[in-house]
DNA sequence: CTGAAAGCGCTTACAG
DNA sequence: CTGAAAGCGCTTACAG
C-alpha cells in the first residue's frame, strides 16, 4: 500500500474540461467565472476530493496566513496558565481575521544552529508574523525579526530595543501596588518572592515593590529571586517561615502560591488570619485555593487582544510605526488577607 | 521602507560564480563537492544571509519535517498540564530526530468547513504526520488521515476503528484500581466524580469503578459525569457533602482536585481525616495540595516517548501496522487517604 | 566534481 | 468570461 497520489488543480481541470486557470479562479472566489462553470468545477473538486496545496500557494504568493505563537521552555515550566488563558484569545482573534495560529518552542539561546527550534518556521518563511512569549534581553530572535522585517510584538517587555512592538503589564507599578496592598492592610513583615533575576519582569516588580516601602520610609523589606516554580516557593517559604518573623507573602505567580499556601498550613498556620499571602496573575485556580487566593489581576484577555492587534496593523500595512502597550494592573480581593 | 527581498538560491549563486546546482549540493551536505568550492558557497551563504527557502523545498520534496500535534479546545479548558508534560516529551524526541513539533488547535466538530482550524495543515500538506489529543469517537479527522494515508497516532483511544494507532492509559483498570483503593483504605460511601460522559475516557473509568464494586458484592456507589473543571468540582462537591453521607471523593482529574478541597475544607472538615481524596493524572500541583494528594499515574513520558516512536514508525515505513499500547496505571501515595 | 533543464502545484499579468 | 505561459525557489535525474 503506498502513498495516495495527492489530487492536483491539473486534475480537476482535465476532468472538468477546463483550465487550470479557470479552476484556479473558483478556488479562490474570483468573480469573474459563469454560474455554470463554477457550479462543475465545484462539483469535480468535491468528486475528487481535492484541497488546494497550501505550500505551492504560499511559494507564489509570499504568503502563508500563518502566525507562530513562539514559547520558551524556562525551567522545566514550559506553558502555564497564563500563557494558555492569552492564547485562547489569539485563537479567537486569528480565526475571525483569517489567519491560521500555530504555537511553537523556540528559546532565545539555541535557535540559531538548532534546525528543530520553531524559530525556523520564520527563518524558512513559512509565517507571515510571529508573536513572542518569554523574550530575553538582547534576544537575537528580536533582532532578526527586525531585520528581516518580519511583522511581531512581543508579550512583555523589550529593554533592548526601543523601536520593537509590544504588550506588558506596567509591571514596576504592580510591584508598587502589591506593597501598598500588603501595607494599607497593616502588614508590616513582609517577604516578596520572585522568579529569575534576569528576567526584567522580576527586576521591575521588585523595584515597585522597594520603593513603595522607602515612599514610607520603611526598611526594605525581604525579597528573594529564583523562586521560579511550586517547589521553590514551598521550601523558600518553609525557609523564612521558620529563620525569619513574617506577617504576610507576596508571591509573584498565582501558580507558585500553591507551595507558599501549603508550607504555611503545613506549619500550622491558617492563610488569612495568621499570614497574608497575595499573588500576581489571577489564574482561574486562585480562586479554588483555601481560603481563595486575593491576587493582582493580568488581563489576559486584553493581552491576548492587544498582542493580536498590534501584529495585525503591521501584517495590513508594514510601515506602521512599533506601538507598545502598557496595561495597567488592579488587585482582585479575595480572601487571603486579613 | 518596504519589505526585503528575500536572498535566494539564484543569488548565491550568481554571486559565488557558480552553479544553483551546486549551490543547492552545499545546503544539502551532498559529499559530491571540492572542498574549496563548499567553502566558497558557505562563505557567500553567510556574507548575503541566505536561509532556504522551505516552501519551495517541501514543494519539491513532498516532505515538510514537520509534525503537528492537535489539542481540542473542549469546554474552555484548553490545555492542560497533562498535556503540557507529555508535549515536553514529544519536543525532545522530535527534536532528536529531525522534525519539528508544531502545536495546533483543532476541533473534531469544526475542521471540515473551517479553514483556520489547524487541520488545514494535514489537509494543506503542511506537516508529514500527525498526533491526536482530544479524539472523539467517529472523528472525522481520524477518517481523513486513514484515507490520505498521512501518518498519525491518537493520544487516547480509538473505539470507532480497529486499525488505527494509539497510545491510552489503561482507564477501566484506572476506574477499578481506584475503586479497590478506596475500599482496601477502608472507605465504604465513594462517590466518583468525572468529565463529560461523551468521552470515551470518562465512560471506561466508570465501568471499571463500577466492576470492582460488584466484585465485592457492593451496592453501586455514586457516580457523576458532566465535572470538567474545577468550579463543577467545587459545587458538585459541596452539593454532595450537603445531601449524601459520603466518607471519600474520588475525582478524575488532578486539576479538579483543587475544587473538591476547597469544598470540603470549607465544611470544616479535613482532607484525609474526615474526607479521603483520590485524584488520576499525577500532576505535579498534586504534590503542593495540603495535604498532598494520592492519586493514579498516568506516565506523561511513556505517553510522550511510545506516542512519539508509534508515528516514528510509520513516517519511516507506511506499510506498518497500527501500533496500539496500553498503559497500566499506579497509586501513587500522598496523604489524602487516611 | 559540476551544470543545464525539467518540474513540484499553484497564481497572475497579459491576451483574447 | 476563459486560456496559454511564465514564474515562485527550490531539488533531482541525467549528462558530462
Amino acid at each position: 500500500m503506498k502513498k495516495k497520489k495527492r489530487v492536483t488543480i491539473k486534475d480537476v481541470a482535465r476532468e472538468s474540461g477546463l483550465s487550470i486557470r479557470t479552476v484556479s479562479r473558483v478556488i479562490n472566489d474570483d468573480p469573474h467565472v459563469k454560474l455554470e462553470t463554477r457550479k462543475t468545477v465545484k462539483r469535480t473538486i468535491a468528486k475528487l476530493g481535492f484541497e488546494v496545496n497550501a505550500v505551492a500557494r504560499s511559494l507564489k504568493q509570499k504568503k502563508t496566513n500563518q502566525i507562530v505563537v513562539f514559547i520558551d521552555q524556562h525551567q522545566g515550566m514550559y506553558w502555564g496558565s497564563f500563557h494558555n488563558e492569552i492564547v485562547q484569545e489569539l485563537l479567537r482573534r486569528s480565526k475571525r481575521e483569517g489567519y491560521r495560529l500555530l504555537i511553537s518552542a523556540s528559546s532565545a539561546d539555541s535557535f540559531a544552529e538548532d534546525e528543530n527550534d520553531g524559530f525556523a518556521l520564520v527563518k524558512h518563511g513559512l509565517c507571515d508574523g510571529a508573536i513572542m512569549f518569554d523574550s530575553k534581553p538582547d534576544d537575537k530572535r528580536v533582532s532578526y525579526l527586525k531585520s528581516q522585517q518580519v511583522p511581531f510584538v512581543i508579550v512583555g517587555k523589550d529593554i533592548t530595543n526601543d523601536d520593537t512592538p509590544y504588550v506588558d503589564l506596567d509591571n514596576e507599578y504592580a510591584g508598587y501596588l502589591g506593597a501598598q496592598t500588603l501595607y494599607q492592610n497593616g502588614y508590616r513583615k513582609v517577604a516578596f518572592l520572585l522568579g529569575d533575576e534576569s528576567f526584567v519582569v522580576n527586576q521591575e516588580r521588585a523595584r515597585g515593590f522597594q520603593r513603595y516601602f522607602e515612599d514610607q520610609s520603611c526598611p526594605t523589606p525581604i525579597i528573594r529571586f529564583g523562586v521560579s516554580d511550586m517547589e521553590q516557593a514551598y521550601r523558600m517559604t518553609n525557609q523564612l517561615l521558620t529563620d525569619v518573623d513574617l506577617d504576610s507573602i507576596f508571591i509573584s505567580g498565582d501558580e507558585r502560591a500553591l507551595g507558599v499556601y501549603r508550607a504555611v498550613q503545613e506549619q500550622g498556620l491558617q492563610v488569612g488570619s495568621d499570614i497574608g499571602i497575595l499573588g500576581i496573575d489571577n489564574l482561574k485556580m486562585g480562586e479554588y485555593l483555601y481560603p481563595p487566593l486575593t491576587t493582582i489581576d493580568q488581563p489576559k484577555q486584553a493581552f491576548g487582544e492587544i498582542a493580536f492587534n498590534t501584529l495585525l496593523e503591521q501584517l495590513k500595512d508594514p510601515t506602521v510605526t512599533a506601538k507598545r502597550t502598557l496595561i495597567t494592573p488592579q488587585v482582585v480581593e479575595r480572601r487571603s488577607l486579613k
